[in-house]
Parts: C-alpha cells; sequence; structure tokens
DNA sequence: TCAGTTAGTTACTTTATGTAAGTAAGTATA
DNA sequence: TATACTTACTTACATAAAGTAACTAACTGA
C-alpha cells in the first residue's frame, strides 16, 4: 500500500537527518571555515566532525583545501551544489521563528 | 570563539535531523494517516515510530485522533505548525531534483 | 473458544555517537 | 639536542539510539 517516496528525496532527506550535518553546512555557509572553528561553533565531537566531513567532500557538498602554512591550516567550504542549499536553510529560519519560542 | 548559532534555528535543526522525522512529516503533509501506514510507506519500524510520533504530538507538529470503529482507527495528521513546514520540504525537494542523480 | 484486526510495547542485538587520549608533521624555544 | 607547541586528525573504549522480532491489549466475528 506503499506511495513510494522520490529515492533524491529519500536521500537529501537522509543526508540531512544525519545528526551535526545540517549545521555543519549552516555554519560553512557563513564562509570558509577550519575545523577546530567548524568543532567549537556547533559542538560536535571531533571524531564526528571528521567522519562528516568526509561523507560530505564525497557528496560533492564540501571542499577541502590545505594551505601549507606554519603550523598547516586546512579550509572547508561549500562547493555549489553545497551553497545551493541557503534556501532550504533560509526556511528553517523562518519556521524556527514561526513557530519556536525564544 | 564561537559566533553562537540562534537556539530556535539549533532546535529546529535538531528536530529535523533525527532519523524519520523528516519523512514523517513529509509523508503527513499529503494528508492525514494511520500508524501501519506511515509505517509502509517510509519503512520506519513500529518502535521508533511510535516514539517520533509522540515526540512530535509533544511539539504540537502532529496531531493524534482516535475513531472507536472496529478495529480501532486511529489517524496521524499534521497540525498548523506542522503543515507549516511544507515550504522547507519544497525546498527540500528542488534541491534534490537539481542536484541528485536519478 | 479460536482466529483476526490495529496499534502499539518489550527484550534483545546492532549501529551510531560521545569521550578522552594518542599520533603526525612541522616550528619555535631552552 | 630535546622539549614543548600547534592543528588536524585517529584510535580505543563507553554510552545512547535504532533495528528486529515476538508479544500484548482491546475488540469483533466465525
Amino acid at each position: 500500500m506503499d506511495k513510494s517516496i522520490c529515492p533524491r528525496f529519500e536521500k537529501a532527506m537522509g543526508l540531512l537527518s544525519q545528526r551535526w550535518t545540517g549545521l555543519i553546512i549552516y555554519q560553512l555557509l557563513s564562509g570558509p571555515q577550519r575545523f577546530c572553528n567548524i568543532e567549537s561553533s556547533i559542538g560536535v565531537s571531533g571524531r564526528v566532525l571528521s567522519e562528516r566531513l568526509k561523507d560530505l567532500e564525497n557528496e560533492g557538498i564540501v571542499k577541502r583545501e590545505v594551505f601549507p602554512e606554519t603550523p598547516v591550516r586546512i579550509e572547508y567550504s561549500l562547493t555549489e551544489k553545497g551553497i545551493a542549499l541557503e534556501p532550504l536553510m533560509q526556511e528553517m529560519e523562518k519556521w524556527s521563528k514561526n513557530w519556536l519560542e525564544a
């Protein structure tokens, strides 16, 4: 009896409903950032952040760049595909402002 | 060094990034539905579906109605607060159509 | 009395996440 | 020379969340 859900939609939801993924993307919407900055901004553990960033890189949503300074600087940023999630994040902001208590 | 994220946004993201929550809401956007229908449509286990529906009811996103027919019929539907998530879901659909492979 | 229905719950297993310590590569300091 | 310091991870282990399958409650119908 299941009217089945579009598999692409399901995949998108699967990505965004992994813990921390949404906040990582939201955080990167404000510009390229380093590992330790993302970690402290959203409160995710290094173990999971490392895992998520790899997943997001594999999905083509996040880009990793190494700057061989001293100490080494590594920046994470959104690709075009990642930036395309901005309208979704804006809807989330709207909903939370309209329907959640401060 | 964290520029902190709006707590309401964080809460919204926390809700939607629990596994299955997004799909349950998406499924209910097509109209009121029974437990077993949601279960088979999205493939969630009864144990977790039960848990999520209780949470969503507590959050005021889902409404539970009992019809004392035989056998008993129980319908779950979205409240106004739940329906307000439709634009967000539409953005998710758009993104998945534009950026994910079929 | 026995089977059939829906809407769950329970006990148990597997997977995901958190925590804290450790590693690698490089520079600066004593 | 060696010790400490930095960032970006990784590893080992503990706890929490989710999956699986069997079970219960309440009711009807054969």
